[in-house]
DNA sequence: AATCTTCTTTAGAATAATTATAAACAACGA
DNA sequence: TCGTTGTTTATAATTATTCTAAAGAAGATT
């Protein structure tokens, strides 16, 4: 377990001073196999499981702020009365399971390239998301 | 401006009771050449502009959810703080452009066919939603 | 190492969208 | 007209998020 220290780095790199708390969420977040999606509550209480240390809520709202505006996290939208954010910051798409309020990747190939036939005058395209929403 | 019967029919015919106020709400709804998005609070205020009397912030929550439940309105997800409605309830795209706050429908021939290359068992697909965010 | 400056954390308050409550009211059917 | 049931409304409650300001920690300067 090295990541530690790459932590420190990017966040040095970032001009994020390197706090305990903020290194806590950056193993929570970033210290996994696979990318995953969360709430901020969800995160809240996944940092308190994994290093057993409590971040305050307020500081992981500040975090997940700086940390979207750095580019490492991506916001999904959803209609959903929380937000939720993506360790995965690749252009990508998603399943949303309604019923379980789950949130499943859709690699680019399956769901194909998507050409937008219309402009607007004035304004350039940000990003292209598919939702796919899941029923039973 | 006979919508106004065509109203009446139309919600005594989803057993909602006619009322003065969701007779109001449905012409400000529905009653205009192109359908269009709307917050709960650009309702409300659109209500007393062009009918001239007021309802109450309650009775547009309860009136749009019964309108969406009866599938009369369809939810837009983006990640705003306030949620998005629309009129058009057919299978369509949207941009929405980020600094205006304001979705713009997209046809289904701007966007092409979307195939989803991939299942998850036990459910199945409810709707394919493109969200095409602008920025200037 | 001591000091200074700037950034960060935090508890708690504030804000804002939405939902719940329950009493007054209106529509409907008998 | 009367009784029933559904609806409206003001207001309170809830909930996610943001704000505030004081205390603490990190980094730079001596
Ligand atoms: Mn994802
Ligand atoms: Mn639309
Ligand atoms: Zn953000
Ligand atoms: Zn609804």
């Amino acid at each position: 377990m090295n990541s530690k220290q790459e932590f420190i780095e990017k966040l040095r790199n970032s001009s994020l001073r390197p706090t305990k708390q903020r290194i806590n969420i950056c193993e929570v977040l970033f210290n996994r196999d696979k990318t995953f999606h969360f709430t901020i509550n969800d995160l809240f209480n996944l940092i308190k499981d994994k290093t057993g240390e409590k971040v305050s809520l307020a500081t992981v709202y500040n975090t997940v702020h700086a940390f979207h505006k750095k580019g490492y996290l991506k916001e999904i939208p959803i209609n959903s009365n929380q937000t939720y954010f993506d360790t995965n910051v690749t252009d990508h798409h998603h399943f949303f399971d309604v019923k379980e309020e789950k949130l499943i990747d859709l690699k680019n190939e399956d769901v194909g390239p998507i050409e937008i036939q219309k402009s607007i005058p004035g304004k350039k395209i940000k990003s292209v998301e598919v939702l796919v929403k899941l029923e039973d």
